[in-house]
DNA sequence: CTCCCAAACGAAATCGTTTTCGAAATCAAC
DNA sequence: GTTGATTTCGAAAACGATTTCGTTTGGGAG
């Protein structure tokens, strides 16, 4: 009923708890008869070491912490996906923590890991993150701290992320070159870095090829929750407001997905009247109907190389060296569809 | 840079760590001005109590795991969500492990989160599985474990379903209500326990309106991915097996979408041509066109009712008394779009 | 002044491992 | 038969907290 101790296998051998350790873990000084003898009787036992003495002996956890804003979110369950098949691979476990995009709640969390002694953690900041002395306690104590997709810059940690600001240059671009004279731009939130990335690399895009640039054209919400809704609004609110817009760049699938779907039942021809680039490569962007051109954002593997590039860090801290933090920026595409000519 | 620890404390107040462990625990037989005293310093010195520590005292590890087929999937992921946010209110870390839908995996899994002393699991199993001796190691160590979604009706567990068959009957007779003559069936891969139930209510609804049973008509996937493309081949291949087909009941959203997009290339026309009804209510299929007629699946209350039980379970451990199984059954609605007259 | 009781604190055992440092035993060599 | 080296094992001290019993102290009652 209760699990096994190193103690109950070491006195129904009538050694001592010292050579069953050692013998488990094939020290040198242990004969390979008594080896084999504690093996077999530990296998039928079924014996597990109890992790919270492993831990508080080596003052190791194996485990990492993983806070995400939102886990209902194609991209994001992406992500969650490479971390915890590149942490299985090097025996870590992940403790997942969902911040809500609240600031609040992200800081409990990053005290809930720290509590928990967590070797490492990974996180992709609220949107209402504006406040960072939760984060740089964590790198004060030494502990490995890897933000990915939504990063501040101003923290002194690794970050793995895309170049927002290029892919959407990349985007905005291809609306120019295929024809689109006046390019509105959904934004969603005001806030997070993604956002305003996005943003510039729209504005600069505009300007390196001598358009003006139309504040009017751009569409905030305050909201921000980039939903399906949002789209929808979006599109109406354009319709409204402006009837030369030919194209439209905006900030994820979902939102565009929207739009699209608004402007179908408005009887507005895509890519004929407007075109359209979207962003994340959400998988329904091929399934909808047109097929939505939008920006390949490579969720499994940023998570992967986010888990990694923690798994190095905490390999430095075990071996007394230096954390060297690194910025490592993912490539993107520009995936070519039907709702752009 | 270190952790601060309880003797720390003790040791920069001139007291005894048993003195700072009862104050900080508010035990009565210490001084309100020793208890403001040490609550103080170790506000200040930002004291976090070693969980490895605590727990191998306490035996309590106020951890879950939790193994989920895949994590990349709209319904688990809202059962994630459910289940952590229910967790983290009963001051209870989530691990997540994925099983890829691999036996072995699943294995593996399960000794890792034994060996990790979580007080209690949450499955869903994988295809795979049909052999049950790792969760009744589990159970036979009096460790809660809770399934749902995809069980094992043999493992004497508590358990959080939908009723697949009724839901399934549901839909079947909705199709037939509205006209459907000859209807077929998508339904996946064969093994797992929902893919046989929702069989099941399809060919009861049939039978209960003197419809004949034609097997020929029930499309299986041995790859079993429930994916967009097996919706469209299955849907191609529907078209050269039978040209009498007038309805046809989907296990998945995202196969039924498939289908509808097959079917929409080809210039069959939803429903005049062909009814469909699906299945998961995934937002998605408010949005495609036509919009899909399916059965809601609660995914979010499914991993909160889950977790609720689980926590039953292990107060019940705590309070050493028998843990009580449940089995319970969540309601799930038809939800009528256009995709059925 | 004694006795007793309550309040306030501490010593020590415990949880289950790991690891250092000796100690015992075996064996070979001289 | 002594010495030295090699195997093979164990005692004991950690790791950081919790908790059971004592022990001390002070004050009040008699």
């Amino acid at each position: 009923m209760k699990p096994v101790t190193l103690k109950q296998i070491a006195e129904q051998l009538n050694i001592s708890v010292t050579t069953v350790s050692k013998a488990l873990k094939d020290y040198p000084d242990i004969s390979k008869k008594t080896k084999a003898m504690v093996k077999e009787l530990a296998l039928t036992l079924n014996y597990k070491p109890n992790s919270f003495a492993v831990n508080l002996r080596t003052k190791e956890s194996k485990t990492i912490g993983l806070i995400i804003p939102e886990i209902v979110h194609h991209f994001f369950s992406s992500v969650i996906k490479g971390i915890i098949a590149q942490a299985e691979k090097k025996g870590y476990l992940v403790i997942i923590l969902q911040s809500n995009e609240s600031y609040e709640l992200e800081k409990k969390q990053i005290d809930l890991l720290l509590r928990q002694r967590v070797d490492g953690i990974l996180i992709s900041l609220a949107n209402g993150t504006a406040d960072y002395n939760h984060l740089t306690e964590v790198l004060a104590q030494d502990k490995p701290l890897v933000m990915f997709d939504k990063i501040a810059k101003i923290v002194k940690c690794s970050k793995v992320i895309i170049d927002d600001r290029k892919a959407a240059y990349v985007a905005t671009q291809h609306l120019i070159d295929t024809g689109c004279k006046r390019i509105a731009h959904f934004r969603g939130a005001l806030l997070p870095q993604n956002s305003i990335d996005r943003f510039l690399g729209y504005k600069k895009a505009l300007l390196d090829n001598n358009r003006p640039y139309d504040p009017s054209l751009v569409y905030i919400c305050e909201c921000g929750d980039n939903s399906f809704e949002e789209g929808k609004m979006n599109a109406r609110q354009l319709l409204k407001d402006h009837n030369d817009v030919d194209g439209i760049f905006i900030n994820t699938d979902l939102v565009a997905i929207g739009a699209i779907t608004e402007f179908n039942q408005q009887g507005i021809k895509i890519p004929e009247d407007i075109s359209i680039v979207g962003f994340s490569n959400w998988f329904m962007s091929s399934v909808i109907s047109p097929t939505l051109t939008t920006i390949d954002q490579p969720g499994y593997l940023m998570g992967k190389t986010a888990f990694k590039q923690l798994y190095k860090e905490m390999q430095q801290v075990k071996n007394k060296k230096p954390i060297v933090f690194e910025n490592i920026v993912l490539p993107t595409d520009l995936v070519k569809r039907q709702s752009t000519k």
